[in-house]
DNA sequence: CCGAATGCTGGGGATTGTCTGAGAATACTA
DNA sequence: TAGTATTCTCAGACAATCCCCAGCATTCGG
């Protein structure tokens, strides 16, 4: 019932029927990243800084999924999973690790729906997983199986992440298909070149926001060579999907 | 319900359910300007002069949104937004940084409901973007959901930017943009060529009024070739925005 | 009706914002 | 390991915008 809710994104409608997620990190700057986030799309969220005081908030808190850091002061996120499962939460987890090699051993170790993501990573792909975790665990129902995205005769899916144009599959590289994602959750709302950076790029991309124009730039050349052309530049502002104006 | 007050932007009919909002700066010649500007459109503003004390009104008062600061003589303005929002305030931020500096490369400004700006900027783009932060935070429903601005046949969209006269879309210049607006705001009231500069242009603006005129003839060319003129001299006192006399 | 004050508008130089191609650096893949 | 794809920086070209100015038009007081 709520397709256009969920798929609302950064809009002022939240979803409904509030999904609830445990994040748990021991630096409190990514925990506090991922809260902030993920409470603007509409979920309800916890913080744990901890393996025993996850084991504890989720005692309570019954969430529907869970972000985990695999390296925790105490136990570690693997441990904290087990001992959940073994107790009888059913729960979806999504594995942070960093970027160090362990990535192989943390790909073994997730089973069932999880999943797993490296840090650094952009704020538009962890609220995408999120959603594909739910929607693969089952967690509730309200989330449309259907994982496209559509916008006059632009389709993207996210399940298979391809993407049409004019009923066309087009070819686009990681990034590219991330900012055109963010672009479809935002159409035809102006969205700033900070805003992109701060949502599509990694967190800790210390560049500046010309990466977003040669982004664009790449975007253009290979979705908007067809009629009319979607994404508009608001000069001084950011841009914009649109349908060609009304006359 | 509160359409009409809400629209009235500078009249002295104020919002019924007023926003809280607080004010972070330590220079005072910024935060007085800035809450003086925020009470005069109907807000209830509180100020502060840096990060300890930010957090300590704040306790107290409970603002929807803050003006904040970046660089601040004790904590940056992140830990006081990062510490409010561990307490559980949520409220929406709107950052302020120094355009000059190397202060752009700051990231992750417009997480959440977020949004910042560059200082200087006019007093107008602040009352816009206070008014949209709090929309998209939500904090209160007051602030219809419709973020368009009528009068006569012309149209003025604040979420995309996009300005109708007759139905027609016309573009304007991001100053042009703001000029509109603000006639638009205090449609059928005269304002003088001064309050135009110091509503419309940034608060450092150091030319003349000369400039007004100039931006007037612009936006009468783009918008006023109409049937009915809209945009009238007042001479001797400014500008008014108003239909034509009926007969 | 005339002169002074005020407002209007076109011209144009300086500045800023955006687009795009080229290339270096890095990451993937066969 | 070589070859390819991708990411990111940078600079030149181009265009929109900003701002000032000067000449002309309009209004108003005397």
């Amino acid at each position: 019932m709520t397709t256009l809710k969920e798929r609302a994104g950064q809009s002022d409608i939240k979803e409904v029927t509030t999904h609830k997620i445990l994040v748990v990190d021991d630096e409190s700057s990514i925990s506090d990243l991922i809260a902030t986030s993920l409470r603007f799309v509409g979920f309800d969220v916890r913080t744990a800084a901890n393996g025993a005081q996850a084991l504890q908030v989720a005692e309570e808190f019954h969430p529907h999924a869970m972000i985990l850091d695999v390296m925790l002061p105490d136990l570690d996120g693997f441990e904290v999973c087990r001992q959940l499962r073994s107790e009888g939460h059913n729960v979806g987890v999504l594995f942070l690790t960093a970027k160090d090699g362990m990535e192989d051993k943390v790909a073994g170790l997730t089973i069932g729906g999880d999943d797993y993501m490296t840090k650094p990573f952009s704020l538009e792909e962890l609220v995408a997983r999120i959603r594909a975790l739910l929607r693969r665990t089952g967690a509730v129902e309200i989330i449309p199986d259907d994982e496209k995205i559509r916008f006059a005769d632009l389709e993207l899916d996210e399940a298979t992440h391809e993407v049409y144009r004019a009923g066309q599959l087009i070819e686009l590289s990681p990034t590219e298909f991330l900012l055109l994602r963010y672009l479809l959750i935002n159409a035809d709302r102006v969205v700033s070149k900070a805003q992109i950076l701060d949502h599509v790029w990694q967190y800790d991309f210390r560049g500046d926001a010309g990466i977003v124009e040669t982004y664009i730039s790449y975007l253009r050349k290979k979705i908007d060579t067809f009629d009319p052309p979607l994404i508009h530049t608001v000069r001084g502002v950011g841009y914009r999907l649109r349908m060609p104006p009304r006359k």
